[in-house]
DNA sequence: GTCTATATAGGGATAGAC
DNA sequence: GTCTATCCCTATATAGAC
């Protein structure tokens, strides 16, 4: 098995457990691998794995989502697509965020400026859509923080509730909240 | 020391840790307590411990927080009062949201329906608030999810960036939000 | 590359002295 | 009520066979 299989089937346990509920045991079950075939992957053990996956998950949505936000199409028509890209990247929501749940304890110690460099990106990327499609720089900010803001929001209600259709509503009404006034 | 008191200083471990981040040690040099005085307090354990914080600051929330939608201000002073609770609730932004890091992994299995109900009643106060003023109740429950949405939202964002202002900014459009349209 | 076996540390939990 | 001492289990990590 490559080590880029593997790391996608590494994923999973990290968004349910978070790094600190994420055993060897859970990514040994998950990849099918022993403990130690893990370790001919990842010399390093757990914080590699998780670092990977992070670096993975972050490389996977910039090929997905952002580059939507860089097509030759009109910014309102680029919004729709991120967010349908979106939609898939959280499988309609019912995926927790990475850099959510690895914002706390330890793993925030250990990934705290890639979760935020991953964060800003995607706000700059957003803001520099909203800022084409003729808004003002510091309102596009806003408003592309905003964007960030009820996503991750979002996710948590429809965790607590398992109930996708908070997601469903915030991504439709999306677009036109970013572009109107 | 009381139980009580020693819930108080078991709280910040779990806000910051999560369940399953959170060990006895880290209980035990929180509160200066030995690990078998925590078991005199809390006989079964950490769950235990992590069910008795759930519960103080549900119960802390709904006297700070949801009790200032009970007064008898009009409603846009409601709003505003909730969310100068909310700014000292979280510590301007500083704290997590227990509800979040809890919903995740073992602790989300163990306390789901607690977290569920905690959100429910929030969000049914302020959509009750919000038909008070005037607004229909279908779009009432929207606006409510939304403003519980933004918190949780910002406070993932306020984690990542360590930055209060989108915090202080979404607390301060929040009433005006909440009732225009 | 994957395995079994194992080392070492820390986890949660309990017994019993004071 | 708080402690020390201890139990058992699981954690991460490594060694070395195949």
């Amino acid at each position: 098995m490559s080590r880029e299989k593997t790391i996608a089937k590494l994923i999973g346990v990290f968004r349910q457990y978070g790094y600190e509920g994420t055993t060897l045991s859970r990514l040994s079950k998950a990849t099918g691998l022993g403990r130690a075939s893990l370790y001919h992957y990842f010399p390093r053990g757990k914080e590699e794995m998780a670092a990977a996956v992070l670096e993975y998950v972050n490389r996977w949505f910039e090929t997905t989502v952002l580059a939507s936000l860089r097509t030759s199409d009109n910014p309102s028509q680029r919004l729709r697509v991120m967010c349908q890209n979106i939609n898939e990247f959280y499988s309609q929501g019912q995926e927790t965020c990475l850099l959510n749940i690895m914002s706390f304890g330890e793993a925030n110690d250990l990934f705290h400026a890639s979760i935020q460099q991953a964060l800003k990106t995607w706000i700059d990327q957003l803001a520099k859509v909203l800022v084409e499609a003729g808004i003002e720089p510091e309102v596009a900010r806003h408003k592309a923080e905003d964007a960030v803001i009820q996503i991750q929001g979002v996710l948590v209600l429809v965790r607590a509730f398992d109930d996708i259709a908070p997601f469903e509503r915030v991504l439709a009404n999306l677009p036109e909240k970013l572009l109107d006034d």
